[in-house]
DNA sequence: TGAATAGTGTCTGTGAGACAATATTAT
DNA sequence: ATAATATTGTCTCACAGACACTATTCA
């Protein structure tokens, strides 16, 4: 094949690459001393520096090699973060639309990795960067804000609900803000997919470090599930999955707590 | 480009197809004419007659064109079957094991469809056939038996738990049995996706025709649950979810029983 | 001392499991 | 009459929400 007919070929197939959503939990610092940090979720998103979306953030991603898996794919995808393969990683969605790229045909099979704050090692690079994320629902309106320090993405979602059933939505882009392609439909059907498994599982334990108090856990749950929870209510339904240790946090402007880690190698 | 550097061509590039799991419940007559019918999942297989795997059968499938989405590439495959379009749809999962076609390189995005037989047109045509399910689980072994009264499939899977969470495992084909592909490991995350939503969503609902006595109901619960159900429990779990008709059903040797019909028009 | 969080105990309502009891039909 | 399913009612137990109360630290 010459050049040009490489070119008219690439107009003909269709293009398939792994995308992760790298979710973690950022602390931020109260200026109260006696108050708890407040923990965020946070997405790492990568600016890109060729066109299409020049100069926008995107989700790590990567074109699936022809001898590799999607999952190969996404894990090599996870060491520009980690050199520690001890997070979580499934299949999130194909996200599929025609138009995505204004080019190409151009499909991307997405990936939702968690994994705790202190196995991340991101260089400092402006290329990378770590986004606190603000989800704000109201009625069929979903308003992502983005923000990493220096800048400030607002995005506006609608929820597009499937034959009368609340439940059942997708997300449609009405305002975008400096992000790529449709991934700000790929983080809001993440945000959703954590939701949805938190309170049916322990995915939220790969993002706590690995000893934390039992108000930490509290505060990563509530940032998850956007809503506040009873002390009491919540330290019995979680008691049966973490392990308490003799280790105790100091030095906060109130009483000491127990450190706590997860009951991973249960034996029921 | 000339026939040798298209074959040439397909060895290089990926391929990406959707395929449609299609569930449904099927009425299976007991001889003792006061006992219910025996309901059973069935899916729908279509008899290849072509390489590779020419003669077993597959999951109805189709390679996705450039101009569509896998979404409407399974709308298509759903025609096959049916021309009402009132049935559940949803992406499941992306099956690309490298060598899962043992020429190509071929990626299938799965779908999910839950349709009610009374929806369904199947010609006779030997190609297209339901197959009722079992599916036997002892520990970490998936037993499959697909029967459609002419010919019976034994399918053996293993659970490959991952990292110690009982409730996050894939499948691995130990036995095989004239089923293309890696088919069989999509017919079980599809029960296993079916399942898991069974109980905490209305789902079910669509594999169940218009009107149903809440006895049938309870019975398909059951099969997909994989489990027996308390009558005065289900009946009050379930009561929210449906509105009672005037219709009853009689000739059935017992106690006749009231039809009732899907509450989808839900005002909360 | 006071602000803030940690941690325990108890009351209450909801909802599921268990099971008893009654109803109704075709053969 | 009997087998089989339909339908209702009631008791109990587990669990989550609400909330009161105590504990402990640093500025």
């Amino acid at each position: 094949m010459n050049n040009k007919e490489m070119d008219a070929e690439k107009f003909k197939t269709i293009s398939l690459a792994s995308e992760v959503l790298i979710f973690s939990i950022s602390d931020n610092l109260n200026d109260n001393y006696r108050k708890l940090s407040k923990k965020k979720l946070s997405v790492l998103l990568i600016k890109r520096e060729k066109m299409p979306f020049n100069n926008s953030w995107c989700l790590p991603g990567k074109i699936i090699n022809i001898d590799e898996t999607g999952f190969e794919t996404a894990k090599n995808i996870m060491s520009i973060c980690t050199n520690d393969s001890n997070y979580y990683l499934e299949q999130l969605k194909v996200f599929d639309a025609v138009d995505r790229d204004p080019i190409f045909r151009l499909i991307s099979s997405s990936y939702l990795a968690l994994i705790s704050k202190e196995k991340i090692i991101v260089n400092n690079a402006k290329s990378v960067s770590w986004f606190n994320i603000d989800a704000i629902e109201n009625n069929d309106i979903l308003e992502l804000v983005l923000d990493n320090g220096n800048e400030k993405l607002n995005i506006i979602l609608e929820k597009i609900i499937k034959e009368n059933n609340q439940e059942d939505y997708s997300y449609k882009i009405i305002k975008n803000d400096n992000l790529a392609y449709d991934h700000a439909i790929i983080i809001a059907e993440g945000i959703k997919n954590l939701r949805e498994k938190a309170s049916k599982s322990d995915i939220i334990f790969n993002m706590m470090p690995e000893f934390f108090t039992i108000g930490e856990l509290q505060q990563v749950y509530e940032e998850i599930l956007n809503k506040k929870l009873l002390g009491s209510a919540f330290r019995r339904t979680i008691a049966n999955k973490v392990i308490e240790t003799d280790k105790t946090r100091i030095g906060e402007g109130h009483r000491p707590s127990k450190l706590f880690t997860y009951q991973n190698n249960k034996a029921n």
